[in-house]
RNA sequence: GCCCAGGUAGCUCAGUUGGUAGAGCAGCGGAUUGAAAAUCCGCGUGUCGCUGGUUCGAUUCCGGCCCUGGGCA
């Protein structure tokens, strides 16, 4: 039995401006791995200041996938990712490199690890009905409305969210089955067959914060206005994921005349600083048995 | 110096005909299976400027003081 290296994944998580980007690429220049973006805003084209991608120098001297190849008039979603991956994973160009997954999106993690339900695509159509509906409706609302048509969702949804709702009835009406079914059936997990090293980055609340409005200010001042004008110029609509990231609204809403400056980048790390919370409790709560690192204060 | 307004949560403010107080934002905790930088759920964290007086009881009423803003000099 010939025995080849197994394959390598190192998996990089953890809040934003936590320093996952510095960190993978000084293990990629040791390793030669190839970087592979897990970050639900870093895959959009046109924003790069504004969602801390990585330079163009930084990606030419080191492999790096799933960076700026969408374009922002696209709904991108968890599943386009995970076949990206797959994609990637199937051709050959990487061959022998360890791969970093590097990013802030917890569920994109989690769909490589533990898989990810294959829901048929839904028409949009349907959801665009269905959005009607519970746009109306209130938090009992919803839950009577679901409870009525899918009761296994119903009790599985812990938040009758709006989003939730809407996904669970469009699949429901598209496919005749309920999104419980799908997400019941195992999925092969991606990284099957790899060595998987897994690290949550962690640094101390206070520093967190502190990098996180000194990158914003910085942001402000070199390129974050004039991709925000780029973007605002395509005319898409606001609902779409590209148009919600940090930074997009507060800047748009400064070159509107409705904010100051000083208020756009208030606002704009405030919103930060409160998504490094949702993900630090996602974190907290799912990654408990990764290794944990502080990777900015020198005494660990 | 005098007059007026105000001083209540981290911030902006509401309120208590005297029984130690509540909104928004911020913050904290939680959820998270195709929008996830999204979308939701839960939680009030307080010498009511200080100090005397009246009162069974004062953040509330009265006096004095301090501070802030505006006006008059």
């Amino acid at each position: 039995m010939g025995r080849r290296p197994r394959k390598q994944a190192v998996l990089i998580a953890g809040p934003t401006a936590s320093g996952k980007s510095a960190l993978a690429l000084e293990t990629a220049r040791r390793t030669g791995a190839a970087i592979i973006n897990a970050d639900a805003m870093q895959v959009y084209d046109v924003l790069r200041v504004v969602t801390a991608r990585p330079s163009p120098e930084e990606m030419r001297e080191v492999p790096h996938r799933l960076y700026g190849t969408v374009p922002p008039g696209v709904r991108f979603s968890t599943g386009d990712w995970l076949r990206a991956v797959a994609a990637i994973l199937d051709t050959a160009d990487l061959a022998g490199r360890p791969l970093l997954f590097v990013g802030g999106t917890g569920l994109y993690f989690h769909a490589l690890l533990k898989g990810f339900a294959d829901v048929p695509a839904v028409p949009a159509a349907i959801t665009q009905r269905v959005e009607a509906q519970v746009a109306g409706l209130d938090r009992a609302g919803r839950e009577r409305l679901l409870a009525e048509r899918d009761p296994a969702m119903a009790a599985r949804l812990q938040a009758h969210d709006p989003q939730r709702v809407v996904r669970a009835l469009a699949v429901l009406e598209a496919t005749g089955r309920s999104l419980a079914a799908f997400q019941d059936e195992a999925r092969p997990a991606l990284l099957a067959g790899f060595e998987i090293e897994r690290l949550v980055l962690n640094p101390e609340r206070s520093v967190l914060r502190e990098r996180i409005a000194r990158r914003f200010a910085a942001m402000f001042e070199s390129g974050a206005v004039e991709e925000v004008e780029a973007l605002l110029a395509l005319d898409l609509d606001p609902c779409l994921p590209a148009m919600k990231a940090i930074g997009v609204r507060e800047i748009a809403d400064w070159l509107a005349g409705r904010a100051t400056q000083e208020e756009a980048i208030e606002r704009a790390v405030t919103a930060t600083r409160q998504y490094a919370k949702r993900q630090r409790t996602w974190m907290r709560n799912r990654m408990g048995d990764w290794t944990w690192i502080d990777p900015l204060t020198p005494a660990r």
